[in-house]
DNA sequence: TTGCACACTTATTAGTAAATAAGTAATTTA
DNA sequence: TAAATTACTTATTTACTAATAAGTGTGCAA
């Protein structure tokens, strides 16, 4: 199964954006790792901002794919699966995608934008689903309801791939088993 | 009382820093609206990495005098205000300081690294302390440890600043009345 | 076999970036 | 009051940026 250039560009502009920002990145730190010149990458995305759509988008499939493969597990796994996905972006040395698009938000032209928010509400509704379900088996415990949850582990488990960065490995586990703890009975 | 240029140089790269991103904005973006010219502002700041140094300073500095004004004060009280200020973060379209440097940390110096860090455990600490506090005083409950605790309050709230750019207005106040909520009895 | 789409490269442009050297006017200090 | 320091401006450099026009070789399709 070999990767397409086009694949190519989107994975390392991904990898790119979460490791160093979407300003802190050119084309020629793309075309250069892959062998190819600079115009090449303009004639997959003509400009950075459609380069940027496609990275959204890429997201939006994989989450897709992703909470398919998990909608018979219960809540309990899911949510595991979801937090242990964020471990490994942790330990990556990356930061989450939307936390990514977040603070470099105003040099999005708008097409990025609506893109990014239609990721993020995906995993918001993804994420409060799972949790009603698991307070509706009695497998969660919280005193909030789902979306206000939903929203306070997406924020805590996020702002720890960025956080660690600043403080170090430790506190990234720390958040990660308190949010289990707190949640699952 | 007059502010000095280095004293605007520094509130507007705070501004920008913290509105588009370390590397969205660039010295003209300063030295335009200030009426003063590109090299005045490297006088000041030789380089971007000086600036962004003596921002990380200033917000030191002002925690310093936030947290010597509200040593007085009850825990409830210490918390709602911090939780307020992060709202006028939010209000000013702005993200917060921790998150806007963490996502552009690989492009920053040791030099600014370091204030960085030195900052976030400043405010983690005084996290830790205002809830230890609270938990003895019987004001707040906890199943977790303080610095925990800290740490989910912490990431909840300053990713809410970068997450409601996304999802919208509504979503940050859901955030910090139940961080309010939740903790205090 | 011709022609045409695809996936590039070569070559270039216009604009912006951070940074610095050298000069100047006003204020402070010895 | 002479000299130095402060807070700038003028002018320039080097480097990089995104973006585009025009050309090239390869393979498939009619």
């Amino acid at each position: 199964m070999s990767t397409s250039t086009r694949e190519k560009i989107i994975q390392l502009g991904d990898d790119l954006l979460r490791k160093q920002g979407f300003n802190a990145f050119s084309y020629a730190d793309i075309s250069k790792p892959l062998h190819i010149k600079n115009a090449a990458v303009h004639y997959h995305f003509p400009s950075k901002q459609d380069l940027a759509v496609a990275i959204a988008l890429w997201h939006k499939d994989i989450f897709d794919r992703f909470s398919q493969k998990m909608a018979n597990k219960e809540p309990k796994d899911r949510l595991k699966t979801f937090l242990n996905f964020y471990h490994s972006i942790h330990l990556s040395e990356k930061v989450d995608i939307i936390g990514a698009f977040a603070t470099d938000w105003h040099s999005l032209e708008s097409k990025v934008q609506t893109e990014v928010q239609e990721f993020t509400e995906l995993v918001i509704n993804w994420l409060s689903e799972l949790i009603q379900e698991g307070l509706d088996v009695g497998q969660f415990r919280t005193t909030q309801n789902a979306r206000t949850t939903a929203l306070r582990i997406l924020s805590s488990i996020f702002a720890s791939t960025q956080l660690v960065r600043i403080t170090g490995d430790h506190d990234f586990t720390r958040v990660k088993n308190s949010i289990l703890e707190e949640l699952i009975y």
